[in-house]
DNA sequence: CGACCCTATTCCACTAATGGAATATATATG
DNA sequence: CATATATATTCCATTAGTGGAATAGGGTCG
């Protein structure tokens, strides 16, 4: 499991406290695992029992006091090491697909809506991908590269969706559906009516 | 959560034992949801409690009994809500876009040779997606359309992937690294190496 | 004949992730 | 002044998912 490894990821770049890396998440690493601020702070507290950051504590008045944690040499070594292991690819896992799997069994309005609904939240992931995307212009080092990297991912995920989207909704119009209805015959087999 | 209603779609479509749902998972809804076997018999006697689905146990000699699952009206009405309430999209999660995002602390050899390993993963992946695509040919009913458009996400799914690997082997490649490094210091930020 | 896969289910220990309550103060916005 | 937002952390109940052991007879392949 990598929320452990992306947090090391994060207090690699510097010292950050709890509430740091869970701002972080929120705006670059959480586009690739998302994680809450309960589940940051618990992970935070295991590293530091294992010795993969260390752990400072800032009096502050007003507020709770800072933790700050800072990357030990164990944990750049852990680090590495994860890196070397290779990693499973995302599978595929989405309700939308079963309903369309099971179409038969659901309600064919309620899909459209959903599906603009989709549509139009792929749109905005794209466009805010895209945008972080600009901010690195052309990278000039690695750590660029690397980032731009991930996020075409991201750009081409959420494109690829929004056009799928477009699509689907068309193939699932009401005119397209009826037309394939009054085709069904042809195949000859005892069509269930799924009416009860 | 889904697996319950993924699990009730599979049943939805005729009698099944919790093994046949498991080879079905493995077939066809697995691309859209997978889940383990364990996970589908436990799943199937909280369906019974609920009596979303109806359990009638068949005598047999050797095996186990095998029990057989149908749905009840009950569970046509669960598919039918559970259709109506808007799903949230996957998210991306992935490790290796972690990686990329923090590839200063990271294998970078290791990562060149995950890369490969992922698009080759991603290929066979399309391959199968199209496959089975090309079995529902040209979708003359409703219940095929819906097959075959989750089938496309699939598709998407994997090429965009495999198109990204292949950049992304370029782009990470020794030499266009060595490109880069050497034009860093233009930034003339103090770029810190990461010795230490 | 041994190795292995297929059928068929149950059970369990474990890890990971969700999601929100609780606590406490400062500053900004209307 | 009320409300919201930002800072900063802790705790916890619950759900979901992993992964494999255990049981047991059947057929298949070399």
């Amino acid at each position: 499991m990598s929320l452990k490894y992306s947090i090391l990821v994060a207090i690699s770049e510097g010292p950050k406290s709890g509430y740091d890396v869970a701002k972080q998440f929120d705006e670059t690493i959480g586009f690739f695992w998302r994680a809450r601020h309960s589940q940051i702070y618990r992970e935070l507290g295991k590293l530091k029992e294992k010795q993969l950051v260390f752990a400072e504590e800032m009096q502050q008045t007003g507020k709770p006091n800072r933790i700050v944690f800072t990357i030990s040499d164990a944990g750049r070594e852990a680090l590495l090491s994860w890196s070397r292991e290779p990693s499973q690819p995302q599978e595929l896992k989405d309700d939308f697909l079963v309903q369309l799997y099971g179409i038969d069994a659901v309600d064919l309005d309620a899909l459209r809506e959903h599906l603009s609904l989709r549509l139009e939240r792929h749109r905005d992931r794209h466009a805010q991908y895209l945008a972080k995307h600009k901010i690195l212009g052309d990278a000039e080092c690695l750590s660029d590269l690397g980032r731009q990297l991930a996020l075409e991912v991201g750009i081409r995920y959420e494109n690829e969706w929004a056009d799928w989207c477009t699509q689907a909704l068309e193939r699932l119009s009401v005119e397209a559906v009826a037309k394939l209805s009054n085709v069904v015959p042809i195949k000859g087999s005892t069509k269930k009516t799924q009416s009860r």
